[in-house]
DNA sequence: CTCTCCCGAAGTGTCGACACCTTGCGATCC
DNA sequence: GGATCGCAAGGTGTCGACACTTCGGGAGAG
């Protein structure tokens, strides 16, 4: 019995390279996963408050472990503290989009030049497996199945980079990014280019052409950000 | 009357981008501060334990904004805060060094195709000033003087690259870096190789050459890194 | 002499309390 | 009626206290 059901699958996902990172209490962790899941899907909007004590009252605490789990959305750019004031999730402007798409490009061209140089054919040959996935996905039209797989590859590519402090720091804009990812599905010939992409990308991969590896996913991150300014933007 | 003193302005200098995230209480963040310069200079070996009683008999406060501060350490990498044991200052090992360079190498990359869109010539030509103290620095022999002048150079650079996000994420990894700065200055030629690589560098600015700038500014970073494991490492 | 177990010292996570600050609303003044 | 001031409500930052956990050393068994 897998009885691990979807929601649970996703957040560890979302999660996973900042477990290590998790600011001593768990409660605090457990609460940063609540409100940090509660922004990233779009139930807490930009600029909701989000003060220490009503959270404090809503999770029976006090209001130390939430002020900690604070701390930790503020490190992921989810929340803002300014001093003396109440804290509020962080707006979305189209400048911050663009930003952080800039360096996630960037990041992943790397994450493909590092592997080309470390992961063994095996390691490669395993993201077949997602692209598969990923090309049924987009055959089907299923476009919440495609992101979530999505996900994956790319867990899997990072994982394959070897590199733990770039993992860290990419999961972190992960789940920065999370929080307009519909904004970048919506197109409808947009799955098909992807799915192309992933198949170049794990060819260039196949033949250790780090420089074409490099090239593709930069272009494929690229490609995300333009669907979103071409969808209007935020 | 400038009545600012050096180590004032080169905490300045490691500090600049990390100030708006200052986790709410001024308090914590001040602590914040002078632990992590105390770590980043090697008063705090990696190992050393820095644990929230002792830290707030010392600073005269309660534990509280105490353990905000180690969080933020925690965030900066600086510190490891593991559950109900008490936090240390976390190691340095050479995978991690190679891990910190590969990121910032692909970073200041990016900071250099984006200034070559964005800054204006003006601004460009701001650049050659720091150039000419750093030249003036490798001539002199003045390793520490040179050191930070290229702190400041670097961040005019990313200034110009108009990226908050990457700006903060850059100077997040220049605090861990300055760990192990005193590693990658010691051998006596390279300085001048980093003087013309900088020449380089700024010429490509001036010729809009983002190609050029972008691989310049790779191997400028990855020859920091070879300094260092050719040094014997950590 | 070594290994084990137990205990106490000292740390951690969490709590409720307190002073101070911010803010919005209503009374006051023109 | 509209602007200004002041006050109460409810937030923030910080504190000291408390139960629980970890760690190290010393008593005791083999």
């Amino acid at each position: 019995m897998t009885a691990v059901d979807l929601p649970d699958l996703r957040r560890e996902l979302l999660f996973t390279a900042l477990r290590g990172v998790e600011g001593s209490s768990s409660l605090a962790f457990t609460i940063f996963q609540e409100i940090a899941v509660g922004i990233v899907e779009g139930r807490l909007p930009p600029g909701h408050e989000v003060n220490s004590a009503e959270l404090a009252r809503r999770f029976s605490t006090s209001r130390t472990p939430v002020r900690e789990a604070l701390l930790l959305l503020e490190r992921e750019s989810l929340v803002i503290v300014p001093p003396r004031r109440r804290p509020y999730v962080s707006p979305v402007d189209m400048t911050q989009v663009r930003e952080i798409y800039e360096i996630r490009a960037s990041l992943y061209a790397l994450v493909s030049e590092l592997l080309v140089a470390r992961a063994s054919d095996a390691e490669i040959f395993g993201l077949r497996r997602w692209q598969g996935l990923l090309s049924a996905d987009a055959s089907a039209g299923d476009v919440d199945a495609y992101f979530w797989h999505n996900v994956g590859f790319r867990n899997a590519e990072v994982g394959l980079a070897k590199n733990g402090e770039l993992q860290r720091r990419l999961s972190s804009l992960g789940l920065q990014m999370h929080r307009f990812r519909h904004l970048s599905l919506s197109l409808p010939g947009r799955l098909l280019h992807s799915v192309a992409d992933h198949e170049r990308l794990v060819n260039a991969y196949a033949d250790r052409d780090a420089g074409l590896a490099a090239a593709v996913s930069r272009s494929l991150v690229m490609r995300g950000y333009r669907a979103i300014e071409r969808a209007g933007g935020v």
